[in-house]
DNA sequence: AGCTAAATATCGAAA
DNA sequence: TTTCGATGTTTAGCT
């Protein structure tokens, strides 16, 4: 890991073009050649990068770029594409290298896929009765995330988001619709899941016949460590 | 801007839960308070972070904690949520902190917009005979994208993504329902027009009788430089 | 302010 | 390998 604190101009060329002008800033290389353009604040976002694979060249600059001040161009091309980042060094403040070693990454807890599992295992989180058919349910389109039984018998099935969005009820409405003309599951009744739902999609939801249920993660993790220590 | 070399662990409790493991990594802590977990791989995206608004308060290790080697703590806690990120530190490399300024920020060139632009001057990519009616044409859920009309006087109403998914096609489809019940209008053909077109939204797209029409964007360019030349 | 769509998205799993 | 959905998405545009 190299780290370069500088004053420079930034060009980037590929699916778009960008410029980025004269300001002070922090260049960090990876070892794997990719560069990132930070400044002092936005997101963890830099300003612009080039992802790996690609190669960084450093040269002098030409007459013309000398005479505007510039002490070094560093031409960052990646070596699949034709995507090519151009930083113009001025003035460098720092310039550091250290050795980190390969990472051994992160561990993550609390994804929706826990949640779809949660859900399979109370799956009488729909309402008393109801029996768990399959999760992942496939169809034509894509896999429903749960295919329940309510105690009458009807089929339900359930889209599953963390955050309950338009875009997942219109996805459950297409399993619906493709779902319904099975006469072995028909008719088939739907449910929205999610940790939060936005108002507009309940709406949506409501409007097309779909029930909305608001899932409690921390509760239903809860009953899952119960279980656990019961059995 | 204050960039650490440390030896550290990290945890982040928040919308999930994640551990990182003790490994050396650049702590990036901008003006803000914001902070960056970084490894030397990867893409742009740091293995942890916190985002603003928050605090970044440093404390002492306790006495377990300074017994396991940790020489310091990080908590950034963010102000409004309860997200918080905690940096166990043990060996510290180098601890350096640069005053960057405000920057001028990113300039870019080149979107979705401009697509629409080439298709609109190229309009015979949809079929020959093809003419441009007007892009943005309005209606009542949102302007059409470009409405053409085609060698034999139908109208064509064409949706542009520069990627094509499903939600694409959805928004084609109301704009067809709605503009097909105008008679001055009727019947209305559906384009779908993207750089890329994903299987499923092409499908769909099928199945509903739109078009799909697959649009390279450096061919489009390149006729749009040799028009500029002649003219 | 709130919501929707795009992004040089990135990332991981499944087919 | 490609495709597809989720993301602590972030970001920009619009109502």
């Amino acid at each position: 890991m190299r780290i370069v604190i500088a004053d420079c101009s930034v060009d980037y060329s590929g699916r778009l073009t960008a410029h980025l002008p004269l300001a002070r800033r922090v260049l960090m290389v990876k070892a794997d050649g990719s560069v990132l353009v930070h400044s002092d604040g936005g997101s963890y976002k830099p300003l612009n990068w080039m992802s790996p694979p690609c190669r960084l060249t450093e040269a002098e600059p030409d007459e013309a770029q000398a005479q505007a001040g510039v002490t070094g161009v560093w031409t960052v091309q990646n070596t699949k594409t034709d995507d090519r980042l151009v930083v113009s060094l001025h003035e460098v403040l720092s310039d550091t290298s250290t050795e980190l070693g390969v990472d051994p990454g992160l561990v993550k807890d609390g994804v929706e896929a826990h949640l779809q599992k949660l859900l399979a295992e109370q799956i009488t989180l729909l309402g008393d009765g109801h029996t768990l058919v399959r999760r992942e349910y496939p169809t034509a389109i894509g896999p429903v995330d749960i295919l329940a039984k309510s105690a009458g018998g009807a089929s339900v099935a359930v889209e599953i988001k963390r955050r309950g969005d338009i875009d997942g009820v219109e996805q459950l409405t297409r399993y619906l619709e493709l779902l319904n003309r099975d006469p072995l599951l028909a008719p088939v009744d739907g449910v929205f899941a999610a940790q939060e739902i936005k108002p507009q999609a309940r709406v949506l939801a409501t409007d097309r016949g779909i029930r909305c249920v608001v899932l409690d993660y921390d509760a239903m993790r809860g009953i899952d460590d119960v279980d656990s220590r019961l059995f």
